[in-house]
DNA sequence: ATAGGGTTAG
């Protein structure tokens, strides 16, 4: 089958790519070449780190030796840059000398350690402030939504009855991180559960708390149900907000209902409200994935005559859409434009573009524009991977798929739950 | 200092 794009147009837009195209195991050279830009995290603890700089000398907020670190400075420095494990040493250091932690320091470290999926080290700074500072109602839901995340329920609910047992109630923060986790794994049904404890609680919804619930009930319950738990927050004087009401709209089109959708946008304001750019982003892909192109480039239109100008979003929806209809000129063409605009390309906006060029069984050129997304400051992450590696597996080229495979890691990018599928492809041949 | 939104693979 004939490639449908042309082959003239790879240069133009892909000038650094193509001229390095000749040497062989182009990935690695570039991979190397980009690595280098990775922000990687001094994991450093050697006592040169923990030097006093003039301004790091001591101020008034902790009394200390003149002749030793500002800790509590050190500490602020490290979770500003991102430095979680260098902050925790920080800490640590703090107590050890009799220094009372700050809570919110506390916070920001814990959401940064789960952030490294080191809920280990972030329980620890719980303890740390239980036993030498003052916890509070933050702390807690920064751990119970860090466990929440990572799908550790029970963690979030012994944490729970730990904030409970040192006296502090779960608000209506802690209820919506729960609601909103069960949302998440598709659990409704539980997620209501928590929302009438809230209720007997005497803690009040808000409106995040309703969006979590509309969003889920639109998904399973379908959009009629939406609407009522949208009349209910209503009646009870909350007043929905852009996220409320595209949570109504995503579920009008996802029920393929695009009219009454449009109805609803045009309706917002009325209420008080304007579609924002996400709002029209979801009905341009409702559009679209009803071939309706026409439409959609009137709605684009429209995006900037209302102000609501075109995102990375909109341009990944377009570029998307545009591959998934056999038409790579079009959508390379479309990158260009974005960056033109200034707007940078994300996984997202490539991916279709590597997946077309798999799907013409050309691996070898979607392992190229992986470079060209490299060098332009776009790391892949596992989904592109993904995207190659099961072309490759796809075309019988199990080998060079495990060799990609191997290099993940050192990538920064190691393998999913899709290893697990990688070995299933493998069984086939 | 904490909670909710749009677009990628299989």
């Amino acid at each position: 089958m004939a490639t449908t794009f042309s082959s003239e147009l790879l240069p133009q837009l892909f000038p650094y790519v193509t001229q390095a195209k000749l040497t062989s195991n182009c990935h690695n050279i570039f991979v190397v070449r980009c690595r280098g830009h990775i922000p990687n995290e001094s994991k450093s603890r050697s006592p040169q780190k923990v030097m006093v700089s003039t301004e790091a000398r001591s101020t008034q907020l902790q009394p200390h030796d003149s002749t030793e670190p500002n800790f509590l400075k050190l500490l602020s420095r490290s979770c500003k840059a991102a430095k979680y494990n260098e902050a925790l040493y920080f800490l640590e250091c703090m107590v050890n000398r009799g220094l009372k932690p700050d809570v919110i320091l506390c916070t920001k470290l814990i959401k940064g350690l789960f952030s490294l999926k080191n809920a280990e080290k972030a329980v620890r700074v719980m303890h740390i402030l239980e036993q030498y500072g003052e916890p509070d109602v933050f702390v807690y839901n920064a751990v119970i939504s860090g466990f929440c995340k990572v799908n550790k329920t029970n963690s979030a609910n012994e944490v729970l009855s730990r904030m409970r047992v040192r006296g502090f109630s779960a608000d209506v923060v802690t209820y919506n991180i729960m609601i909103g986790s069960l949302c998440n794994r598709g659990k409704l049904g539980l997620a209501l559960k928590v929302f009438d404890q809230l209720l007997q609680d005497n803690c009040k919804p808000t409106v995040v708390t309703y969006t979590i619930l509309i969003e889920a009930t639109a998904l399973e319950g379908g959009i009629h149900e939406a609407m009522k738990l949208l009349d209910e927050m209503l009646r009870k004087g909350l007043q929905p907000d852009m996220y409320t009401y595209n949570a109504i709209i995503r579920g009008m089109c996802r029920g393929g209902l695009i009219d009454q959708a449009f109805h609803f946008v045009r309706s917002l304001p009325a209420k008080g409200c304007k579609p924002d750019v996400i709002s029209y982003n979801v009905l341009l892909r409702a559009l679209l994935n009803q071939g309706k192109w026409k439409d959609g480039e009137k709605l684009v239109a429209e995006m900037f005559s209302r102000d609501c100008e075109p995102n990375v979003v909109t341009y990944s929806i377009l570029i998307s859409c545009l591959c998934r209809d056999g038409k790579l000129d079009e959508s390379l063409n479309l990158l260009r434009v974005m960056k033109d605009k200034g707007l940078n390309p994300d996984t997202y906006t490539y991916d279709p573009l590597i997946s077309a060029f798999c799907r013409e069984g050309r691996t070898d050129l979607a392992l190229e524009f992986m470079d060209y997304m490299i060098c332009n400051g776009c790391l892949p992450d596992i989904v592109n991977y993904n995207t190659i590696l099961s072309a490759m597996c796809k075309n019988g080229n199990a080998n060079q798929a495990l060799e990609l495979f191997g290099d993940l890691p050192q990538m920064g990018c190691p393998p999913d739950g899709g290893k697990l599928w990688l070995w299933r492809q493998q069984t086939l041949f």
